[in-house]
DNA sequence: AATTCCAAGATTTTCGAAAATCTTGCTTGC
DNA sequence: GCAAGCAAGATTTTCGAAAATCTTGGAATT
């Protein structure tokens, strides 16, 4: 692994992350001693990082981590239903033996680490690293290169907004996301496209509705 | 404008006309006397389209550009239909007067282009940049930044395929690309979601389907 | 007092060479 | 004769410094 592709991988982990946080400058001389590399391999990365959106730059002025909003959110939440609803129907059309054992092995894994609950890092690291996959399993058999790749911006995307909602607030009625994973599995499985669907858009509107009510007051205190 | 800019851009557009070969390797000190400058803002401009997917990398092996495919072509067709579909009634529904006007300007400019015939390189790059304006300004008003990104991201991939195309082989029964450019903008201004949708689908199939008959023996010749 | 101009410092951008890795073709051993 | 190993050359990747540009703060002018 090049040294350019290690400084990718972290920056777009402390970006996802929120350790960098939305808008900081990203400068070179401080980038250089946190990774501990020269500028060549870290500009290449920011370079990829700028075309995924995820850092922006202004010529001779530098770098910084894109901003986030709540339009932007609601934006990225409603084009991901757009785009994984057809790759789940294209799925559902298309999907054999192979893909029905992606999903239900993806689900097990998911609510095998679910249960386990989240104590350390790493625990939320592979939950975090399961969920990803079971979604992704549920799309794999679209066949279409281009709704994945779509896919997998979206789903970096909402990453960032959804990482500060890791830790669930005290006194919140608990949402049983698992129990809606279950759902969404059992329909796709029993090839219902248009109930998986609607499954899949609760989902996701769910996800941003508790995002927004959760980010209003940390937005109105700033 | 910084040297890594220049590069990206002139490697984008020689990528996209086809002066660089799909799946043809790009060496460094080749690029480097091409257009004149050192490694490093080359490799920046590389990073970036390798993460725009008009080129590919290996590691320690170096870049190619990305390579082409009629499956890749449909797959990406489709996509756009889906996309463009959903900007496109988002625009009908929220579109004002402003975006109206632009519709109506930026099909003039088209059709004033297109009526002066493409006799000169320069022709053709006017007519492929007003194209680009117009299919850009029926869609302005849907107040999505994700859906105008994947817009964008397929309008240069499908410029990709249909660079070799502009060339109207004699013989070929001639297609009134530009009556459909009106028909399509007449249903949006009237705001007829429906209509504009099934035109704006027609239209970018019917493309696809004459590059492949296109194509075909091309790529049966090789 | 406000504005413009300039210099010093900070920062980004680019280059050229060094380091690391891959490729090719030859030699060696079987 | 053939495969494995190795050396020489080609190529990519990375570094460190130089060049170019921006920012800041103060001095000079109106």
């Amino acid at each position: 692994m090049t040294l350019a592709e290690k400084a990718y991988d972290s920056l777009r982990r402390d970006i996802v992350s929120g350790a960098l946080k939305p808008g900081a400058p990203l400068r070179m001389a401080q980038l250089s001693q946190r990774y501990d590399m020269g500028f060549s391999p870290l500009r290449e990365a920011l370079n990829r990082l700028q075309a995924e959106r995820l850092v922006t730059s202004v010529a001779l002025k530098g770098f910084s981590v894109a901003p986030l909003s709540m339009d932007e959110m609601w934006d990225a939440t409603n084009t991901r239903v757009l785009i994984e609803s057809r790759a789940l129907r294209l799925s559902i059309d298309l999907g054999g033996d192979e893909w029905e054992a992606g999903i239900v092995g993806s689900l097990h894994a998911l609510l095998l680490q679910a249960a386990r609950g989240t104590v350390t890092e790493e625990d939320a690291r592979a939950l975090e690293s399961r969920h990803h996959a079971f979604h992704a399993a549920l799309l794999g058999a679209c066949n279409s290169g281009w709704l994945l790749e779509f896919f997998q911006r979206l789903y970096l995307e909402s990453e960032r907004y959804r990482h500060p909602m890791l830790a669930p607030r005290p006194g919140e009625p608990a949402r049983d996301v698992q129990a809606e994973h279950e759902a969404l599995a059992k329909a796709t499985l029993a090839r219902n496209g248009d109930l998986a669907c609607a499954l899949l858009a609760d989902h996701y509107r769910r996800t941003a509705q508790r995002l927004e009510s959760l980010m209003a007051p940390v937005a109105a205190a700033e």
